[in-house]
DNA sequence: TTTTATTTACGACAATTGTCGTTTATGTTT
DNA sequence: AAACATAAACGACAATTGTCGTAAATAAAA
C-alpha cells in the first residue's frame, strides 16, 4: 500500500502540487504560472520550494531532457486521506458523522447532491453486512 | 457574529485548546497533565506555549486569583469551520460532497450512524427551502 | 520568617517555511 | 562563436514553531 511516511505538505506546498497534479509532469514555469493566478510570487520562490520538495520526496523530476520536469510524489488521494484524517482527529474528536453533519449542515448542499449522498447510503447499507 | 481573524492554531496550539475547551477555566499545569498523556514535553514548553497563544489571544486568562486561570477565545465550532473550510478547499477543491464520501468510504461508520445520516437528510430535504 | 515548592517570565536554539537576489549553467539566435 | 534568454543552484533572511533552561516572583510549609 502507499507509503506510511506522508508528511503533511505545507500550505504552499499543497499549492505547487495542486498544480502538478493537473499538469503533471511539467516544468516549474508551468507550475508557476499557475501559482501566479492565484497569489503573488517570485519564480524563484516557486523554483526553491520545489526543490525542497524534491529533497523531502514529495514530487520528483526527470531531468532527462533539456530542462527538468516534475510530477507529484504522493496521490492526490493520499492527501486526502491524510489530512482528512488530521482534521478529523484534530478538530472534530474522531467523529466522521460530526464532521460529515458539518459539511452537509452548511446550506450549500444541492438537493441534487442530496440526492446522489442518499442513493449511496443506498448502495452502502445494501452491501455492508 | 464570530470575528473574522481566525489565524488559525498550530499542532500543538489545538492539543492546547483541546484541553481549555475540555477544562476551562483552568492553570498551566491542568493543561499540561492533558498534554503529557499524549505526549512527552515539558512544562516550560507548555507554558511558553500557552503564554503565546495569550498574545495571538488564541486564549485568554484570569490572574485575578493566585496563580493564572486560562479559558480558550475563541470557540471549537470556529476552528471546526476554519479547518474544514481549508481542507476543503485546499484539497477536496470544494468538493463537500467528495469529502463527505471520504468520510463515509472509509468502512467505519456504523450502520446506526449511518441511519442517523439518513434521518438528518430527511430533515433537511423537508425543511430546505 | 526562613526554607521549600510552585509558577511565571525571559531568553535561547534549532528546524521549518515563505521569499528573494545573485550567480552559474545551458540553450537559442544571430 | 558572440550575445541574449531561460533555467537551475546557492545562499540569505525574517517569521513561526517546538522545546527548554534558568532566573525571578509567589505561595505554602515549617
Amino acid at each position: 500500500m502507499s507509503e506510511k511516511n506522508i508528511q503533511k505538505p505545507s500550505e504552499a506546498e499543497l499549492e505547487i502540487l495542486q498544480a502538478l497534479w493537473e499538469y503533471e509532469p511539467c516544468s516549474v514555469r508551468a507550475v508557476h504560472e499557475q501559482l501566479v493566478k492565484k497569489k503573488d510570487v517570485g519564480y524563484t520562490t516557486t523554483l526553491k520550494q520545489m526543490q525542497r520538495m524534491l529533497e523531502k520526496s514529495l514530487i520528483k523530476r526527470d531531468g532527462t531532457g533539456k530542462s527538468h520536469v516534475y510530477s507529484a510524489n504522493i496521490s492526490q488521494s493520499d492527501i486526502k486521506a491524510s489530512f482528512f484524517d488530521k482534521v478529523l482527529d484534530g478538530v472534530f474528536q474522531g467523529s466522521a458523522m460530526d464532521l460529515v453533519m458539518h459539511a452537509l449542515g452548511r446550506g450549500k448542499t444541492s438537493p441534487e447532491e442530496l440526492a446522489e449522498l442518499r442513493s449511496f447510503l443506498d448502495k452502502m447499507e445494501g452491501g455492508e453486512k
